[in-house]
DNA sequence: GGGGAAGTCAAACGCGCGTTTGATACGCTT
DNA sequence: AAGCGTATCAAACGCGCGTTTGACTTCCCC
C-alpha cells in the first residue's frame, strides 16, 4: 500500500502532496490556466497520479475546494458567529477584515479565499456548490449587518441588496484590481498595513454611506422599527 | 487588390469584418478563450486571414483596442470633459452612470467597456498602453470629482486614493460578479431600469460616504497636523 | 497580354493540454 | 511461494490551439 519505505499512516501520500500543490496553483492561475503538469511537477508525484486518485484535474479542483473550506472554516470562525454585544458598525469592521483578509491572504495554505474571489469572476462548474455552502451565507450574515445599519429603511430589499453589493465591490477591488492598482500606484505596497487601513476604509466608508441612507436621524433609528416581523439574521445563514 | 467583385472603397472587405467579429469575441470570452478559428468562423474569412492582416492574434487584439477605443471616445466623450456649472455630486452621478453603462452595454458594437473591465482583472500584453491611454485618464477625472467632495480632506492622498477605489469597486462588482448574483438573486434582471438604478445608488451612496469622511463643516479638521513637509500630490499623479 | 503584387483558400505543422495505457514494483493474505 | 489489489511510472494518445505553407485567383499597370 504505501508505496517506497512508508510504513502507513503518512501526513506526506500523494494525494495530499497534491492536494497541496494544487491549492497552490489553483489560487495562483486559476483553474482553466492551472495545468495537472504543473501541479504533479510541483508536488513531485507522477502525471498520472491525478487521475489515479482524483479522476482528473475536475476531481482535484472539487477535493481541494471541500478541502480548504474546512480549512477555512477552522481559521476564519468569522463573521456568521459573531460575538455579540457588538455595535454593527464594528460587526461590519469584523466582516470586511476578515472578508478582506481571507482574500489578500497568501503565503500560508489559505487558499480557499483566493479561489472564491477566482470563482465569482471566472465561475467553473463548481460555483453552484460554492454559492451554497460558502457565499450565500457570508452573503446572509451580511446582510444581517447592514440591515441592523439601516434601521427601518432595512425592509426596503433592494436598498438592502444594493447595499450590500457596494460593501463586497470595494473588497472584491482590492483582489482583482491589483495589477491596475499597481499600474496607477507604483510606489503602493498592499502590505499587511495598508491591506488594514484599507479594511478600516471600506467599514466606515461604507457605515457613513449606509447610515446616510437610512431615514432620518431625528429619531430612535434602529430598535422600534423592525422590532415586528423576522429576526435579523434567520434565513440561510446557517442552512 | 478588392478581392472578390467589390471595386475599392467597401466598408465590408475583410479587415473589418475581422475586426467586428473579434471585438464580439473577445469582449465575450476575454482574449486566452476567443479562438481565432472562432473569430474567423463569425467572420466569415478564411482562417489565414488573421495572420495576413494583423500578423497573428495579439495584432488584432491590438487593433480592436486601438478601433473600439476612438469608437467609445466617439460615444462617451465622459467626465473628463464635464460640462461646467454641475455639482461635485452630479459629476460623480455622472461619471459612475457612463462607468457602468459603457461596462454592462451589450449588443450594439461598444465593446470597449467590457474589454477594458476583462483587462482589469485579466490583464493581457496590452494592460500598460491600456493603462496609460484610457484609464489612467478615466482615474484623474474621478480623482477631481473626489477631491472636490472631500474638501479639505481632499489633499490626503490616501484617503483620496482609497476613496476613488470605493467608488470603482462597486462599479466592477456589477460587471464582474454577474455569474453571483444571479445566483445570489435569480429574479434580478440586471436590465436597463436596475442599471441606472444602481449606477445612482452607487452615486448616493458613495457622495455621502465621501462627505462623511470630509472634515465637518463648522471646523478645519484635516488642515493643521501635515501643514507642513511637501505638498501632498506632487508625484505620481501627472508625472 | 503578360508580369507581379495583393488577397484568398484548404491543408498541414508544432505545441501544450488532459487523459489513457500497459508495464512494473510493492505488501498483504492464504 | 503464489496470488492479488494497490500504487507508481514512462510513454503515448487525441484534441484544440495559433500559426505557416504553397497553390490558386484576381486585378492593376506597363
Amino acid at each position: 500500500m504505501a508505496p517506497r519505505t512508508r510504513p502507513s499512516a503518512d501526513a506526506d501520500d500523494t494525494p495530499r502532496r497534491l492536494l497541496r500543490a494544487a491549492g497552490e496553483e489553483f489560487a495562483r492561475f486559476g483553474y482553466e490556466r492551472a495545468t495537472v503538469r504543473g501541479i504533479c511537477a510541483r508536488a513531485g508525484v507522477n502525471l498520472a497520479a491525478v487521475n489515479y486518485h482524483f479522476r482528473g484535474k475536475r476531481g482535484l479542483y472539487n477535493a481541494v475546494l471541500r478541502d480548504s473550506h474546512q480549512a477555512a472554516l477552522d481559521r476564519y470562525p468569522g463573521p456568521t458567529t459573531p460575538p455579540p454585544g457588538l455595535s454593527p458598525e464594528q460587526m461590519l469592521e469584523v466582516f470586511v477584515r476578515d472578508f478582506l483578509e481571507r482574500m489578500l491572504d497568501e503565503g500560508r495554505p489559505a487558499w480557499h479565499g483566493q479561489l472564491m474571489a477566482r470563482e465569482i469572476i471566472q465561475p467553473t462548474h463548481a460555483l453552484d456548490q460554492i454559492t451554497d455552502r460558502f457565499i450565500r451565507p457570508q452573503y446572509e450574515a451580511l446582510r444581517g449587518i447592514v440591515r441592523d445599519l439601516l434601521g427601518p429603511a432595512g425592509q426596503s430589499e433592494p436598498l438592502l441588496r444594493r447595499c450590500c453589493f457596494s460593501v463586497v465591490g470595494q473588497c472584491l477591488f482590492y483582489k482583482h484590481a491589483q495589477p491596475v492598482i499597481r499600474r496607477l500606484h507604483p510606489d503602493l505596497t498592499l502590505g499587511p498595513a495598508e491591506r488594514a487601513a484599507a479594511s478600516r476604509h471600506i467599514a466606515a466608508f461604507s457605515a457613513a454611506a449606509i447610515r446616510a441612507a437610512a431615514p432620518s436621524p431625528s429619531e430612535p433609528v434602529l430598535s422600534p422599527p423592525r422590532r415586528r416581523g423576522s429576526p435579523p439574521n434567520r434565513n440561510g445563514a446557517l442552512a
